[in-house]
This record gives C-alpha cells, structure tokens and sequence, in this order.
DNA sequence: ACAGCCACCGAAAACGTTTTCGTGTTGAAA
DNA sequence: TTTCAACACGAAAACGTTTTCGGTGGCTGT
C-alpha cells in the first residue's frame, strides 16, 4: 500500500490498485487557530467559550459557532499543566489477572467516571522494584492521588519509602485489601480477621472438629489475619490447635502435592482454604481421592469470584465485594482531592473503611 | 485528628493526644527553584542535567548535585505539552471483569513498560455512548495511541465515526478480538472461523454426529465467526445442518433454560460452546441431568480461561492467548508511534495479525 | 590594537490553556 | 465640550519544559 499526498492534508489510500480509502487529516484546533481564523484575541476566544458577559453577545455567538463546526476541544494537557491538576488517579495493583483486582478496577472506574476522573492503571506484578518504579513515574505529575494494593515483595520487606515520598508531596493515596499499618493512609480492607472467626465458627457450629487452614505465608496481610482468625476461633471453642492442619503455602506454583498430603493424612472433615484458588484445588484433589464433597468434606473459600460460582460443586466463600471496595476506595480519594481543591488548610484525617463480608452458601459445605 | 502548622512546611499530625507522625511537606521541585537557588538561569540548568557541552564542567556538577540531592525528576505533563506526545496508550474494552481481557491488558502492560510507555485504562460496559464518551476524552490530548475492542452495542450500531475521528486527528488505533472491516487500522486477531472449522472437525473425528452449537447472536462479529466455522466444518463432512442444535444466546442473563431444553430434548454427543461460561453452565446441567461428561457427552469450549482449567471436569477448549494478543497489540502500536517520531512522512499499511490457537485437550471430551 | 574565535551563559519562544489587568471606544451626563 | 461609566477586547503572565539564538568576556594571532 501507498499513500500520495494530494493536497497537504488529504492522502488517498492505495491497495492492491484501486483506491478504497480517502483520509482527510484534520489536525485538533487550537484556540490560537479560532483567534487567527476569526481575527480576534486568544483571550477572546476563551472568554467566549465560556460564554463571559465581557464579550458581546456577538463575538460569543461566532466564536461559538466556529467552534463547534470544528469540533473544537480544549487539550487536556495543556489544562493539566494550568491548573496543576490531571483529572485522572492511578492504580496500583499486584496482578490484574486476579479477577478480585479486576474487580476492584472495575468499581474504581465506575465512581472515577462518575465524577470525571480517568483511571491510569500500571502492574506491580508482586516486584517492589516494580512498585516502586511505576509509583515515581506517576508521581511526576501524570496523576492526582494514588490507590494501591502492596505487591507480596513490598509486604515482605517492609519497605514504604516510596509511598513516604509521594504522600510527602501532598499527593493523597488510598490503600485497598493488602494495606500495611507503617504508613498513616485512607484505606479500605476487609475485616480479614473477623470473617475467618465466623467462618471458622460456621463449621464448628455444623459439629466439625478436624477443621484444616490452607492459607499463605505470614507476609501476606491478608493471609496472616485470616490464619489468626482461624486460629483465634478454635480457641474461642476449646479446640486443640493442630499445627498439622495449617498448611502455609509459599510458592503458587506446585502447591497440589501439600494438599493431597493435608487431605490424605489427616482424615479431615473440613477445609478452610483462604483463596479460591487453594479451594478449587482441595476439591480437586478431594475427588482424585474418592472423597465427596461435601457429604465426606465441607469446604469453604474466600473472595466470591468467578471460580467459586461455577466450580463443580460450586463453592461456598466468603464474599469479599471488590466492586464495592474500588467503589469505596474511588470515592475516598476524590472526596479527599476535591476538598482540597475547594480549601488549601484542610484537616488531615484518615479513616479506614471496613467492607463487611458474608458467607455465600453453596455446593461445598453440607 | 488535627493537624497544627508548627513551621510552614512542618506538620504535626495528632491523634489521642500523643504524636505520632509527622510530616514534611516538600513540594516537587522545578527547573525554576534550581535555577533560583544556584543562580543561574532555568536554561543553564536544563541544559547541565542533560550533560550538555555548552555548559562549563563546573556548572553542570553543581547543578547535578544539586537536582540529586532535591531528587529533582521533571515533570512530565509539562514535557508532554512541550513534545506534544504523552508516551501513554489508551485502552478502551468492553469489560475488564472478562478474564481475556484482563490477560491482553496484561500482556499490554508488559510491552509497554519495557518501552516506557504508560497505559490508561477505560471501560466502555459494552456501552457505545460510553465508548464514544472515553475516546473522545482521552483523544484530547492525554494519549498517543488507542488499542481497543469493541462494545457489543458498537458492533450492533455499526457506527464507527468516532474511530474515524480520532484516526483523522492521526492518532493511530489498533483493534484486537472484536474488530470490524468497516476500518482500516491496525488489528490483532485470531482466526476464528478457523478455529472453529478445526474444533468441530476435532468432534467430528471422533466420530460424533449430533454436535450442537451454543454461541452468540450474529452482531457479535467473533460469535457469527465461530458459528459460521461450525458451520463450514459440518458442510465439509456432509453432516447435514440441522437448525435445533444451533443455540443463540443473546441475553447473557439466565439462559441456563435455553441450554437446558437445548442439552434434554436433543440426544446429544457433543457441544462446542463459544465461550467459558456458556461451556462450564453446560456441564453444569448436564451433571443436573444426570448426563455423564464426558462419558455421554463431549464438550468444547473457548478461551482458554481460569474457569475452564478449574472447572470439574476441566474444559477441553480452543486457546486464545489474551498475553499474546496484548504484546502483539502494543507493539503495533509502539512501532507506529515510534516511526511516526523518526519520519513525519511515512508509508501507511496496516497490517491485521492472526495469533494461532490450539486445542487444550483436558477432561470434558473424550 | 584589533579582528576573530572560543567557552560559557541567558533571553525568549514554544506547547495550549486561563485569568488578571489594562486600554481604547462609546455614549450619556454635567 | 468635558468627564466618567460601561462596554468590549487584548496583552501578558503563568504552569514547567526544551532549544535556538544571541551575547559577553577573554584569549590568540597578527
């Protein structure tokens, strides 16, 4: 294909022989343009777009029309730098493949578009380095305030000097699920603690007693609160602890192995599993082993996502409303940035909002 | 919580009566603030941060020290003005809840880190007025580039004027997955009729007759795709076509009973289903009706998902590498724009790509 | 002593806005 | 005729960069 230009601005297209496309470039109007075009100042064609009584009712009228029949369109960029403000909040987060992510994304996008901010979106993919690498990028001006969820490496080192930095700049954030109490922020989470306790308690209520926890290694926020919950609710119950039924995965991948173990050994009546991921895979193995789930094994998940419905038997979990948190988190933020567009000196108070969660009953529990 | 100005940029942050953080404002620093502070002028310290030869080598290290120590980073919506090009692509997708879409973005991402490109991410709900609403907001300015997949009800309408548009401003666009003929951009695909004809021919050889078809209505374009390999491949082996076993869906809420007449009144030995849920609700009411998969029947899904890997039993499905697609995608686009920087005259030809699938053989056919 | 040449630096324009502060022209009142 | 609003508009600064161009001062060579 090849273009010829036929004027400065129009090419037509060819392939193959035969002409099938026109292009005509119109390049974006500037307000310099419609000053030049209508002879009059650029003051004049911004006051009058904004239909200022210092024009006269005629001038505004022409600059209006022309405008529109170009299709003009202030750049945003441009704005951006006037005002010192983007419009548009990023995102932080580990993976999006995680459907909880997209989830949360999904709610943040949803209030962002609301109340006219656009959503810049950049993957930790569990590296500090990339955290941190993608925080400073933003940080330079592309972005209003931050809303983030620690990569698994940054939880484990303790290290938050980049978001000490940002916040030092005055730029709001917002922390979701995977929070850190070292640093002093809005944040929105799920009682971790506090729904492990009740699940734990659900089973032991059905009369179970061999209760086992597939969970994460203790840097994982989330994971270690669920495990103190689990742990805290056998106590509330006068049940032994058994080290052996706690099994504290490290590596995602080939983690199949220690729970055929975990399910094999121990003559289990329920799992607690604190991720879909490890649930779906405890039934698995459980049907491998000619165990019936949930006549023989009661199984419970957490985080209410797209495994947990339509696994076969379709589990029960506890719902962890990711939608609701993005909303929660989106709305945050910008409450936050628009008072401090309307106040300079404004009071600095950070709240952590709790998203309640609830046991969804289905196919794996008896 | 009050916070109480004890210097002008020092403040004490209090809770419960005790201290306990405090924070130092220190506001990004500029070209201008070095510029004041060394006094010399804003151009010799831009011009020493880039090592320029113009400046003495006495300068150049105050200056670089001095811009280390303030950990000065420019800003990048000022370079953006200045360079008119903001080194960050838009994304506008249906839903990112889909897990393929969630993997593109994904794979988006990846490329685009590694060549210093930033994504900003919008969701057009399968909404046409949303899809409009986004590019045309993100065309003013914010973004070199577009990579998008079109809303169903875009596909619907037909009505592309605003993808015209943003390609006259000559802002380059590539689509992938749900692309349409009507525009002649850059796209990244899979062959879905292919696909199709093979996955039907797999049933076929395995010596079934009565396959049935689960899919979309035909404004999908990759739904009407499928059904018309499925279609092709029966034609091909003189099966003759029979209507009944060909299901529509078009509301993609409750449409289990669709499939549930579909699966009871026909006897049938297999079912291709065009997407991961329609394949898994499938092996759902056939397990209900007490129909054995895959002993009894034989089931084939698309995209190769987190359900279908989960799923008791596992789907058998056609592969579509979201990642892939993403990296394909985003180096398209990259390219162009870095042509396009290099030489302002350049060739147009736009190239559509097809990724390969394969069939992911696992416990759902036999 | 003077042209010419470096080495070093600053002024200013440009990107596209918004907004403040003039300024010139009118018409009416004195 | 003078004076003073009111009206309509424009110049310029500002946001934070980069880059071109022009200057200044000192030095060399004749």
């Amino acid at each position: 294909m090849s273009k010829i230009a036929i004027t400065k601005n129009i090419y037509y297209l060819y392939s193959e022989n035969y002409i099938y496309h026109i292009r005509i470039m119109k390049k974006k109007i500037t307000l310099k343009h419609i000053a030049k075009e209508l002879d009059v100042s650029i003051s004049t064609v911004s006051k009058s777009l904004k239909n200022s009584l210092e024009i006269s009712e005629d001038t505004r009228q022409k600059v209006q029309a022309f405008a529109k029949l170009y299709n003009y369109k202030p750049n945003l960029i441009a704005l951006s730098l006037k005002n010192r403000k983007t419009k548009t909040i990023g995102i932080i987060i580990p993976e999006i493949i995680h459907h909880f992510f997209a989830t949360v994304i999904s709610g943040i996008e949803n209030v962002a578009n609301e109340r006219g901010y656009n959503v810049i979106v950049c993957l930790s993919d569990e590296s500090f380095d990339k955290e941190v690498i993608n925080m400073e990028m933003l940080a330079n001006g592309s972005i209003d305030g931050f809303i983030m969820s620690l990569s698994k490496e940054t939880q484990q080192k303790k290290d938050f000097h980049h978001i000490v930095e940002v916040m030092n700049q005055g730029m709001p954030v917002v922390m979701f699920d995977r929070v850190t109490n070292d640093i002093l922020c809005d944040k929105v989470i799920i009682d971790d603690g506090l729904a492990a306790v009740n699940t734990t308690q659900y089973l032991i209520d059905k009369g179970f007693k061999k209760i086992a926890l597939i969970t994460t290694v203790d840097y994982v926020s989330v994971g270690k609160l669920r495990t103190e919950g689990y742990i805290k609710s056998l106590k509330n119950n006068d049940i032994p602890l058994n080290e052996n039924l706690i099994l504290k995965i490290e590596d995602t991948d080939n983690f199949e192995d220690q729970i055929e173990n975990l399910i094999a050994n121990n003559n289990l009546e329920a799992i607690f599993a604190v991720n879909e991921i490890f649930a779906v895979t405890a039934i698995k193995i459980a049907a491998k082993l000619g165990i019936k789930v949930p006549e023989e094994l009661s199984i419970i998940g957490f985080t209410d996502g797209i495994i947990s419905k339509y696994s076969s038997p379709s589990i029960t979990t506890v719902s962890q409303n990711g939608v609701k948190m993005g909303n929660k988190a989106a709305t945050m933020l910008i409450n936050r940035l628009d008072i401090e567009e309307e106040e300079e000196e404004h009071e600095e108070h950070y709240k952590t909002e709790v998203i309640e969660t609830h046991l969804v009953e289905r196919e794996s529990t008896i």
